[in-house]
DNA sequence: ATTTTATATCAAGATATCTTGATATATAAA
DNA sequence: TTTATATATCAAGATATCTTGATATAAAAT
């Protein structure tokens, strides 16, 4: 049931539901980039990050300074339901921007 | 977006995940018995039975005083792969009692 | 008509979650 | 070794959700 809510309350925000398509679109991406994307102050989009990392939705890769986030795989069927219907959404996602020197 | 966060913050209570497995197992059941069978205060349980049902999971049909609640027909995929998910759970779940005269 | 039974809704306190700004950590550059 | 960059975490206020108890509605029984 925790790993159940967990992963559902992951997905009860309208942020982490834009991270998921954003990151689902675009693959590997390092907080930087996202902040500027997103225009999102960082210790907030690292939260965001670390509960879907934490939902089992996301995985990270460091590599110097850097921490790329992506899409976890392979993902069970209900993750990758949740996620094929985030798809289906009609979101307006932002550009991807490019900031960092990574 | 905003139907799908209904959708996953229905599902983001311990309650209602018990409520969508009992009523998956036993159908139809009026709010008098799942109050006894849960032990759950009245208002309470008429709260989250509304929550379901306006989240796409529950239909109400009323005969005479009663209302009956049970898992809507036919349901989408997402909804679909959260039941079937729901009905993995290992969860305690309360003996059906009946209660009333219906 | 009055009372009882079944259900719904509301207000208020308790609890959880989200956002921001400040601070911590850790790697790389100077 | 000092400074800059990338990321993580924490504390506190703002917002949302849950629970309870009280009240409302509505059908059936008396």
């Amino acid at each position: 049931m925790d790993i159940f809510l967990k992963t559902v309350s992951a997905l009860n925000d309208e942020t982490r539901v834009k991270i998921v398509k954003f990151l689902n679109i675009h693959g590997d991406c390092c907080v930087c980039d996202l902040e500027v994307s997103f225009d999102m102050i960082q210790s907030r989009l690292s939260r965001h990050l670390k509960i879907l990392k934490e939902a089992g939705f996301l995985k990270v890769e460091r590599t110097g300074r850097w921490a790329y986030y992506s899409i976890r795989t392979p993902l069970d069927e209900f993750r990758l339901s949740a996620i094929k219907e985030i798809m289906t959404l009609d979101i307006d996602l932002p550009e991807l921007k490019k900031s960092c020197n990574s």
